[in-house]
DNA sequence: ATGAAAGCGCTAACAT
DNA sequence: ATGTTAGCGCTTTCAT
């Protein structure tokens, strides 16, 4: 493996200085095409490829961008990395990914590697864990454009790309009354993260809206899996009052609600059910899922285009845009009591 | 913002130099541990952070490793990223990530960004459009580790982590002769890709193992999706010969099967049914789909070792190693006309 | 155990 | 349009 080539050995077997060099391999306009080709040229030649870890001290910029998720096993936030990748890659990004597991410690870990690794930029979603936000305040401090998305945390002072999660519970819990649904139960997380709680509340808003009343023997607080769905609904259905429908958390949870209730032998979508997020399995399951959609790709796309955006400002946090993307209902047989 | 702390900056503030510096901080053994303690708390009162893009162009080292992948939608491929940062974290890497897009050339440009950027290697899996591999016997000639996993190519002189996918198609095979199947379809891809042709052979292998005849009419060759999975089903089931069981080229193509087979009101698993790669989905549809689970995380975690193994080297090529996993049946209801 | 100094490969003033 | 020359922040060999 003999040594790479340098712009060095182009000056030096053309004759000219670096500096020349580097502009024709930069596409600087002050030089003379002549010279541009024939640089591009004996390039070529001796199998040139730049080093940008050099070029990175030298100009300060590392084309780089880190991203913190709590992880790929979570097809939302896979789905999310890939758009984000796919649209940064149009324009010369690198994308180094790093996973929180959900730990704290891993994601403040997370953003100190990523910015030793002096990434232009950090777009992440926070940890279940995590409550305090230096780290991220870090960031801001460095003036490297941060953004956060989906889960998000209101004392960091930077741009936001999210789902109306407000929106999305009052839709899917507007969209069961409107099937007749009366009694709606409601399986979610005891974890005070805000997308879960707007969800919640939206719920709440749309049965004051057609003043139905608030079943607190049907709201469980707890975990967010099948497991959690299945002793959720259980719990629930030894109350005195019978639910004719209940949302999950999220799409785990009502596949768990949706087992409960077939164990139980009751009819779906007699008694309705709709989780969130739109997983891939549901469409596939018995009965088809309904879901409100958190259209991950357009999320990462926004990502993407905010921090181009604001690496092209002098200072990336002279307005701090919030992207709030509108939920998206994907009925199905689950809760389709009436004909659509 | 202030301009960063550099170790010139720990150096004036103690009366040393930065060699010293750098030395306590790299934990070089050459050191009284005096002088140690008192640079990291100086560097701590300073909040030094390394600028790692210096230090590696200074070592030679960047700590970063290279990942290609077809796409993060692919449920396979985020579970193996998943666990190659987990893996490689641990051991103080950072992960760049490129997605080819099931493209060639964007997989040629990948292999190029990520040698410019200067990693210690790349751990890849072929897009469906690959048949040159020039690019990544430039990673080898350039003495960087490569790695291949799951889509490889045998022309490729580096180590691969795969299923023996060979097996797979045999253990779904002969499970369902077990289960008393005899005349079995198989819908598959037409794209001359070694880990589908592989399940076939081993298809065949446990057919003619158990002396049944392989029934042409009941093969299908074209995509592997839901959609294919409906139409190759609908395909089969017109042909003079009826099915007793189907094997989708993967768990997509079985939903597809499954649903093509209820629409024709025929039961399963009286007629049986089986996929490829364990989805998520598989064990929530009705009926639960059997199918073979392909390792990802075992397939990233030893991508990963084999790696560090590969750096700790000083030829990384000195043995070419092959993992070969060991796939997985995962009995379901889809196949279980016999309890067991 | 510590210091001095030469790079790593490239960029970007500044000068010509 | 091209050359000259400092760095960028760190590592590492060679002295001391």
């Amino acid at each position: 493996m003999n040594k790479k080539t340098t712009i060095y050995d182009i000056a030096r077997a053309l004759g000219i200085t670096v500096s020349t060099v580097s502009r024709a391999l930069n596409n600087v306009p002050t030089i003379s095409e002549a010279t541009r080709q024939l640089v591009l040229a004996k390039a070529k030649e001796l199998n040139y490829s730049v080093n940008k870890i050099a070029s990175s001290l030298s100009s300060g910029r590392s084309n780089t961008i880190g991203v913190i998720v709590p992880t790929m096993q979570i097809h939302f936030f896979a789905e999310a990395v890939h758009s984000i990748e796919k649209e940064l890659k149009k324009h010369n990004y690198s994308l180094l990914l790093y996973q929180s597991n959900e730990s704290y410690s891993d994601e403040v870990n997370g953003v100190k590697t990523l910015l030793e690794a002096q990434v232009d930029g950090i777009i992440a979603s926070l940890s279940l864990e995590t409550q305090q936000i230096a780290h991220f305040q870090e960031v801001i401090k460095q003036g490297k454009s941060l953004i956060t998305f989906d889960r998000t945390h209101q004392d960091i002072a930077a741009p936001v790309v999210k789902l109306n999660d407000f929106e999305a519970g009052y839709l899917a819990t507007k969209h069961l009354i409107e099937q007749g649904y009366k009694k709606i139960g409601f399986i979610t997380t005891n974890k005070e993260i805000a997308i879960f709680q707007d969800r919640f509340s939206g719920f709440e808003a749309a049965l004051k809206e057609a003043d139905l009343p608030q079943l607190d023997d049907l709201i469980v607080r707890g975990e967010l899996s099948i497991e959690a769905g299945i002793k959720g609904t259980e719990q629930i259905l030894q109350s005195s009052i019978q639910p004719d429908a209940i949302i999950g958390g999220d799409d785990f949870t009502a596949v768990g609600i949706i087992q409960a209730l077939k164990a139980a032998e009751i009819a779906i979508p007699a008694t309705g059910v709709i989780g969130f997020a739109n997983q891939t399995f549901s469409s596939f399951i018995t009965p088809t899922l309904s879901s409100i959609d958190q259209q991950a790709n357009k999320m990462g796309e926004e990502c993407a285009k905010l921090f181009l955006k604001m690496v092209k400002q002098k200072d990336p946090y002279e307005d701090i845009e919030q992207v709030v993307l509108d939920p998206i209902l994907i009925k199905r047989k689950s809760t389709c009591r009436i004909d659509n």
